[in-house]
DNA sequence: ATCTATTAATAAAG
DNA sequence: TCTTTATTAATAGAT
């Protein structure tokens, strides 16, 4: 939809690219809140540009990305009981795992927000740490079943706004 | 667009509000894949129906969802020098987690995942790791940051379509 | 950044 | 529900 048809391949032309990238991130985070909001569901995005500046958009303020990978992981689990064919054992300490988290959930000891501390600090450092398991994981031959079951650490959103400022992406 | 104009507003009638769901949805899932090609980016794109099925979109493969909570990890990187902090410390989900981690194990309840090979016994061994390393990091007097900062558990994606079929939304 | 010609998405109808 | 249009919305290229 513009001056001509385009092809969904890479734009070539970098200051092109910039340009598409502002406008479809923007059309897109607009087609995100429509359809949350005409349909009442929950929706969450997340955009990376090229820069590594992140855009987020998430539909729910209240329950933050933090609530819709809770549900994330309702729906996973639902899965995993389901799960039939891979045994009877799938109930695990992920499981376990979850259910405690949803009881934190409707205890409301989850509503960290706003206040960042050093506390992220923290978190993003055993964040790393984790991956770099799970790196090495792969290295030792588990990629499979790290598929099926990687955790990881998610810190709460830091909604509407790209957290990196840099030259290259602006507005 | 469409043969009429409509308020962005959550739509009433629920067949219209079904179908207008799986167009849009389709829709968005087509345009985040666009973004992502056409600018070489990475998006992620999670959506819920109102019946909790879960939809989603990831750019990449490789990386999975896992990897682009990383990335977003990483980009909050940033934002964690310069925050500030409270010294308050009150009962974190971290330590709620962390205890029921513990409790998990002292139940013996992570056995029965070990039935299903190696992978698993390094699954557990890993989580074990985790708790320890916090275990450590309390130790060391980290624990008055860690409420802000509920962790989740994040297991990798089910790419691609819907994990909780159901009678309302197909196709 | 703003402006339009044009394509793409989609609301309502069939 | 699936397909078909009329119409609006998004946007590519130009200014």
């Amino acid at each position: 939809m513009g001056r001509g048809k385009i092809e969904i391949k890479r734009i070539e032309s970098a200051t092109n690219r910039q340009v598409t990238f502002n406008k479809r991130k923007n059309g897109i985070i607009k087609k995100a809140g429509e359809l949350s909001v005409l349909c009442g569901v929950d929706v969450a995005l997340i955009i990376f540009s090229a820069s590594g500046k992140m855009y987020y958009y998430c539909s729910n303020d209240e329950m933050g990305l933090t609530g819709i990978l809770l549900k994330y992981h309702k729906s996973a689990e639902t899965r995993l009981w389901d799960a039939k064919h891979e045994g009877e054992d799938l109930q695990s300490l992920e499981i376990a795992h979850l259910q405690r988290l949803e009881d934190a959930l409707q205890k409301g000891q989850i509503h960290a927000r706003e206040k960042q501390g050093k506390a992220l600090e923290m978190e993003h450092k055993q964040l790393v740490d984790h991956w770099q398991n799970q790196e090495l994981r792969k290295q030792h031959g588990y990629q499979h079943h790290q598929r099926e079951f990687a955790p990881l650490q998610v810190p709460l959103c830091f909604r509407g706004q790209p957290i990196q400022p840099n030259l290259h992406e602006n507005k």
